[in-house]
DNA sequence: CCAGAACATGAGGAAAACTCATGTTCGTGA
DNA sequence: TCACGAACATGAGTTTTCCTCATGTTCTGG
């Protein structure tokens, strides 16, 4: 199952789920295609520069070089905005992390945490507005202050799930040992305190805090490991 | 050093904090004081009732009965409404904790750690407006959808280095045996990865997933047996 | 080459955030 | 008890942001 190709075949499914969102044009031809990644890519600039509080629409339609009603055409608002790169973001995670396992699987559940977390500090480092939204799963307490706005998905309980059943996936071999369901609530809970754990991370240190990275890590291995143990 | 009487006494000093907070009045005469209160508590109840994103100054104002320019006077924006109110949390969960441990002492780092959820998940069930912001540490992936506006408080950084401190007072006896260090960072990174599990606990379930507070639990007494056996 | 779908545009309406000039109440020292 | 400065109260109005929509243009399949 592995490398069947890029995964963002549903890219941007989520727009079928949120309630409030009225449902907007998706982009087919390719020159919208292009706008719409150049929306997402000005909105990821301005994360980084102002963060997601004093991110305005106007702005993010002006640095992407689109009118502002053309933003309005993709995207239902700031919210579903951040959302799309939210998703877009958990597509370049996983690609990039399928990448790298196929090159050498890790032995174990401790090397899969490992390469798990190095990838996500590497985006963190790396991708602008990946250190303001990540995948959107928990605490951009970030320069805009609050996660009030923080729930960027009306997806995010499907999507949570769904990431935890693709790293599963991703895993392969490395828990095949264990039973399924639990396993599956195990990812999630890991998933969303690595995250945690990682922001805080990021809080203090813009390279994050090594201390805390690693710490990070152990507290990955040692719940999986107790998950996986026990039967 | 157990009750020392309410501990609330530097509740808002976080407003000398924040870099884009123009100052804002304290309210020393009784009257306003009260006003301030009730802007809290009418913050409070909008957030269960629309979400964060939903919430407007004006409304708070209505509901707490007071002109929308008396808010400004105490309060620099809605962003500050907010970190006042995740911090007002703070002081009432840790008074909680205290009264709950002068009770009855728990038996080593796992009874403290029952006891420190508990007391969060009860708060999450009971008091109007903690699902939304809790303390404002992670993730208010809530119904106005983001984080973005999760870092609640500019004074985060300060913030969760305080609780971790005054959690490990708290403690007391129990973590008597370690390393105050390594303790303290342990305990914020317990403190953030617990707060993220049980957000998820909550995101599904209005009462949280027992399932998912179980593994809370296990995911934090894990780690902290870790960190406490090697020294 | 034409019809219809997809796309583009930005002035302007609606709503929210936030200010500030003006007037009132409180505490306190003489 | 009174006077005076500090703290407090108020809400109409300014600014800012969000978002819509009527109108016009470009693409694509038959």
């Amino acid at each position: 199952m592995r490398h069947s190709g890029p995964m963002s075949a549903d890219t941007r499914s989520h727009q079928a789920a949120g309630r409030t969102v009225p449902a907007r044009r998706r982009p087919v031809q390719q020159r919208s295609q292009e706008r719409y990644e150049r929306i997402l890519d000005a909105c990821a600039g301005l994360l980084d520069e102002a963060g997601a509080t004093a991110l305005t629409t106007k702005e993010v339609a002006h640095r992407a070089q689109v009118p502002i009603g053309t933003l309005y055409q993709f995207f239902s608002g700031k919210e579903d905005l951040l959302a799309a790169l939210a998703h877009r973001n958990l597509d370049h995670y996983l690609q990039r992390l399928d990448r790298r396992l196929s090159a050498g699987a890790p032995a174990g559940p401790a090397g899969f945490t490992d390469l798990a977390v190095d990838e996500f500090v590497a985006m963190k480092r790396d991708v602008p507005g990946f250190g303001q939204v990540d995948f959107g799963l928990a605490g951009t307490s970030g320069p805009t202050g609050f996660r009030g706005d923080r729930h960027l998905l009306d997806t995010d309980l499907d999507n949570n799930a769904a990431v935890a059943l693709r790293l599963q996936a991703l895993g392969g071999e490395v828990f095949a040992a264990a039973d399924p369901v639990a396993l599956t609530i195990g990812l999630r809970v890991a998933l969303e305190a690595a995250d945690a754990v990682l922001n805080l991370a990021f809080r203090s240190d813009p390279d994050g805090d090594p201390v805390l990275i690693a710490e990070c890590k152990r507290l990955v291995r040692c719940y999986l490991a107790e998950q996986l143990g026990h039967d």
